[in-house]
Formats: C-alpha cells, structure tokens, sequence
DNA sequence: CATTTTTAGTGATTTACATCACAAAAAATG
DNA sequence: CATTTTTTGTGATGTAAATCACTAAAAATG
C-alpha cells in the first residue's frame, strides 16, 4: 500500500521514509502523543488498540504486510487516538506528516485508494460496534477467531496463522480473560475448535458462523 | 460538503443530482439494499443505524445539514453495511455512483477532504466501541447526551435542539429502553439533567463529562 | 539455574443490565 | 372524537459476564 504510488514519486519516498527495527511489545505510539507521521507495516503484526484505566484494552485491529498506522490522527485532531505495539519483532516504516500530506496531493490516485481503505474500516469499525453492543461473549469470540483466521490464514497444522495471549484474544473480543477462557472451554467440549498452547485450530468454521449470527 | 468541489463541476452537479422529500420515519435505503449512489442531507435530520434481530439496533451517528450517507457502501462491497431514515420530514440529495465517483477522479480536492472526513469518523467509531466495550450505561448516555448537545446545540430554553424518543436515547447509547430510563432518572434525582417529555436540559456538563472518564 | 514475572487455569461471589410483564399516557389514524 | 397504535413509566425476576481470589505452569531475567 505504500507502493500505491506515481513512479516519479518513489525516489522521494525513498528519501523520506525511515525503516524502524522494532521488537515483540514495543510500542510505536501512544494514544495522546503528537502525531508526527504515519506507519507502515512492511513486517512483523502490530496491535491497534486504544486503552482504559489501568490494564483494560480493547484490540481494534491487527496490522500486517503494507498496512498504513497512524493515520486516524489525520486532519484537525494532532493526537493519536489509539496505541500500537508491535506483537511480534518487525520492521516499520516512518514517513512524516509534511511529506505525507504532500504525497496525497499530488498522488490522487493513492489518496483515492486510501479513502476507499477508510471506507472499509469503517463499514468494519461499525459492524464491530453492533457486534459489542448486541452480541453475546460467545458470539464475539467465535467472530474474532474467524475474523483471525481469515486475516492470517493457517498452518500447516491447521492452526491459525497468529499465536496470540488469551489476554490479547479477550480484548479482542471485548471481554475479560476468564470469561474467553471459559468459552473457549465450551467450544473445546462442543468440539468447535482445538487448542494446544497458543495454537488454536477451527474445527467445525459453520458452527462458529452460526454463532456469530444469532439473535441474541 | 456536496458543495466542497470545483467551480466548473458544480453545473454538473445540479444536472446530476436528484432531490427527494422525505417524510420522518421514511427510510432512505436499509442495510443489505444494493449501493446505487450517495447521499447527501439538505435539511432535516436522518439516523444512520444497523439492525440486529427483529427490535433491536444501534443508532451509529445522526446525519444533518449537508452531511454524506451512504459512503460506506463504496468501495469492493456493493451492499449498505447500514440504514438510514428519517428522524424528521427533511431534503435528501442523491447521486448516483458512476457521477459520484468521476466526480472524486475530477475533484481531487474533494477526495482528499473525504479522506479526511473518513479519517475523523474512524475515530469517532473506534471511540464509541471502546465506550462500548468498557464503559457503563451511564457512563454511555452521558457521552449520548454531550455529543447531542455539541452536535444539535441547545434552544432557547436550554434544552437539546434534537427531540429524540427513548427508545432512539437508548439504540444510540446501545441500551435497552428500560434501562436507560432508569439511569434518566438517577441522573434527574442527581440534579445532572432536567427533562420535559422529550426535552432534555443539561445541568451539570461536568459532571457528566466526568461519568464518561470513570474507570468502571 | 534459581527466582522473579508473566501467562494460564478455575471456582465462588457479585452485579449491572437485560428480560419480562404490566399500566398509563400520548399520538396517530380512520 | 373514538379507537387503535405507539411511546412512556415502573416494579419484579433472571442471568451473563465481570470481579475477586486463588493455584499452577511457563517464560523471562539476572
């Protein structure tokens, strides 16, 4: 996605952009800091999520391979208002605001193409919204897992391609650890997915759908 | 906003452009309808909501004077994520996708302020699903009542220039009816607010702003 | 490799909120 | 303007999920 640009303009990419080495839980920003540029994910899995009170989050998404961060701190607001930490050791490219804002003006096809991304989110944002509101915790994990699944595909084993903390995967879903843990038990008895350590395999994909989709 | 584009485009708008009446409680398009065109607000007041089941939703944001609708439809998917109607009788201006979209080829300027406009909303969206997730209900309808107020502004007498129903308080706090009614009431015996059938009257924007920051 | 720190596992208890089940008032409708 | 429909008001009851309060296992760290 940082490559959604004219040819003429990558020399200047390449002269702007700073590649930051980061490492598993680092934090790239913080919400309330100063926007200063956007982020790209060129490698590794970084974790957007905004905090509450002491040790309360709520993961919004997970961004990989070209992903843009940072870039809700566009426009009037100049603070960030979510968190990034890198999951996992990667590498992450900065572009600071200035020249980014340049980058959109003169390539108007990226910010189009940006602008649809946003879209998505959005549509994304707001179905994750409904889902918080009216979905039980079970609903909720079920959605999450597939929603893992789909975005960071499988092993060879079969697994999901993401080990994540049962505490990362709560905040995921918006809830608390103990309660994921006890339906994640359930699925186990229902025989809807596997688990061994932080390895957790889908096995029954129409079941877990079925949950996510039901009334109450 | 329709208004943000090139001089010379303008007549092409009004060529292109559909007026349409719209009487409170009309719905303008229902999630799941194909995308055919955007929609911008000339007068009235229009919820932007998502159902779920056959009574229960979540009102995302109220759109007024010149506001979009419908720009989540853009983009890979062609279906509405979301519905729109009427709160009250008001001017709806369509148009249809294909002008729509030469229109943010032709009018770059307008593109990148709807980037931008997208940037603002993703933020407001991912601040509602944390409140969501970790806020309490009281927590969440003070937030409900302070974003109404800075939105629609007061009248004369103080009140919230917007007469919603309970039911709607409650579908945009993400509440049941009944519960919110209750937590009206505790805040009307706290003093926070005054109420007349649908009039509501802040009294104390402290103190509510206070009960959206709380831990719990 | 011993020890501090983090993550995982699990029951008992509490509570915030939804659900149910009504009555009364207000608004819409023919 | 009488009557159906919608919105409002309010208690009683149920329950999902948070909170608390621990033990056990893994990982990280000096």
């Amino acid at each position: 996605m940082c490559r959604n640009c004219l040819k003429q303009w990558q020399p200047a990419i390449a002269a702007n952009k700073v590649n930051l080495k980061v490492k598993r839980g680092e934090v790239i920003f913080n919400e309330g800091d100063e926007v200063r540029g956007v982020y790209f994910v060129y490698d590794g899995v970084v974790k957007v999520h905004k905090k509450w009170g002491a040790d309360k989050e709520l993961i919004i998404r997970f961004a990989t391979g070209g992903a843009i961060l940072g870039h809700r701190g566009l426009g009037s607001n100049n603070i960030y208002p979510i968190s990034a930490t890198a999951l996992e050791d990667g590498i992450i490219c900065y572009i600071d605001l200035p020249f980014f804002e340049s980058t959109l003006k003169v390539n108007t096809d990226f910010t189009y193409n940006l602008m649809l991304f946003f879209a998505s989110e959005l549509q994304e944002s707001e179905r994750k919204m409904r889902n918080l509101a009216h979905m039980s915790v079970k609903g909720r994990v079920a959605q999450a897992l597939i929603s893992l699944r789909d975005q960071f595909g499988k092993k060879e084993d079969g697994s999901i391609n993401i080990e994540l903390s049962r505490q990362d995967l709560a905040s995921y879903a918006g809830a608390t650890y103990e309660t994921v843990f006890r339906v994640l038990n359930e699925m186990l008895k229902e025989n809807l997915i596997k688990t061994s350590g932080k390895k957790i395999i889908i096995n029954n994909r129409e079941k877990l759908l079925d949950l996510t989709a039901q009334e109450s």
